[in-house]
DNA sequence: ATGGATGCAAACGCTTTGCATAAAT
DNA sequence: ATTTATGCAAAGCGTTTGCATCCAT
């Protein structure tokens, strides 16, 4: 792998200029989601891999630092499907997920005619759109060859 | 309001087909979510309402009969966002949701353009298609019109 | 000294479960 | 008699909250 290197003074930067305090806490876990960009994580998942760092963290204030970064517009939460939401790095560009069901891998993609007929519809219906939950469930081809080792 | 009278021979008769034994539980249950087709309920609501007809019944039963009527694919479990998923009945036609984040109201629709790209999408990744959630959240004309009664 | 950010523990809402009872075949 | 469904109460999970403390301005 090739993590580009921890960036915290980019992410306490990027914290300021969205008016927040900067706080380690804050570094910490805007930090993390930088470096893996196009990541998809749970809260603890973020939460156990910054404590592993040596930071010391309380799950409760990961929480709250996800918050503020999701109000602040830095970061996403996504709902994948029913009990199953994670955070990403808000880069600005639409799109959606697909998400494997046994491996619970996650893939972004973005379809221009899916976009537009969405708020095409959206606006049909009267609906002030305000947000979109689009996710494809289903087996990736990796779990579905593991799955069935004699028709690959 | 025109709702079809109750048939909970209707409900019985479906139950047997799938395979269920047809207890007063699930009838109750089905026959509740037949009769408001179109309707799209939480457990909670949908306990509460069979509870309010003399029925009485745990909620935990409440639980386990819808699941086993998903299991048996008379009834659907939609995610209409984090945090919100509601019961439908599985009329087998493709369709998805449009939310009003103020008031709840959910609307059906559905569009052959989206279903099209959506399964090659799929496809395109590999993806053994298992199922989809798509939820267009907003603001309802009505909610909208009461949020802002100067400018209709 | 003021306001926000933190840790901790406790509560939360929704859902699931264990177990003993009841019903149905 | 065996299986299946039910009620009840308790636990579960991920998330949120109250409160006291801590930190930075």
């Amino acid at each position: 792998m090739s993590p580009r290197s921890s960036s915290p003074i980019h992410a306490l930067d990027a914290l300021k200029r969205a008016g927040l305090a900067g706080t380690s806490a804050q570094i910490a876990v805007l930090d993390y989601l930088q470096q893996a960009e196009h990541g998809h994580f749970g809260a603890e998942e973020i939460h156990r891999r910054i404590a592993r760092t040596g930071e010391r963290m309380n799950l409760s204030t990961t929480y709250r630092v996800l918050h503020q970064l999701v109000g602040a517009g830095l970061v996403a939460n996504v709902p994948l499907g029913k009990d199953h939401s994670l955070y990403e790095l808000n880069t600005g560009k639409v799109h959606d997920h697909l998400v494997c069901v046994v491996c619970g891998r996650v893939e972004e993609f973005s379809d221009v005619t899916i976009n537009r007929r969405r708020a095409a519809i959206a606006k049909e219906f009267g609906l002030r759109f305000a947000g979109k939950t689009l996710a494809l469930q289903g087996v990736c081809a990796d779990c579905a060859a593991r799955a069935h080792p004699a028709r690959p």
